[in-house]
DNA sequence: CACCATTTGTTCGTATGTATG
DNA sequence: GCATACATACGAACAAATGGT
């Protein structure tokens, strides 16, 4: 859905922040679960990719998720040290 | 470091492109070596992309340096015609 | 091992809107 | 209005890691 107000005050990868924190915190996207890839991220919203990626560093710079290039971004799970060598 | 003068009567991207212009000339980057990104110049200088891409404009239309897109930008070997190939 | 599809990472190019002098 | 500067957005290409076949 465009969830996503091109026209608002809120850029738009900070709305897509806000709505994937949302996701998280709410348990859509359950600990240690993949995210959607940026590919789908970008087709759910309508985002180009560059606008994904900023949206998804701000996640990661919070640590709420953990990137694995080549398989994807995983929200961490509560209780788990990051850095469990792989 | 903070080479740029900002309350100076030249221009910050003019001041930029002379630093980079004497960089080339010292040899510190080397022809058919990359030059620093544009986030790199970015930190470094405290400008904005914009003003970045303005300086390396200006080596680029003197033939200083060629772009490759998705690579970076190198600087031109004396007597190669064209394209860092690699 | 080679090949390929998927996915994230990095980088450059272009354009728009806003603000300032 | 113009030049400068910054933030944002979209587009495109290349790179590297991973996993399946």
């Amino acid at each position: 859905m465009g969830q996503i107000d091109h026209e608002g005050v809120r850029a738009p990868y900070l709305q897509l922040a806000d709505i994937l924190r949302k996701r998280i915190a709410d348990g859509e996207i359950p600990p240690g679960r993949r995210m959607p890839s940026q590919l789908e991220l970008e087709q759910e919203f309508g985002l180009a990719r560059n606008t994904i990626k900023k949206a998804l560093k701000l996640l990661k710079d919070e640590g709420l998720v953990v990137t694995a290039p080549g398989r994807g971004m995983f929200v961490i799970e509560p209780g788990d040290a990051e850095g469990p060598a792989e």
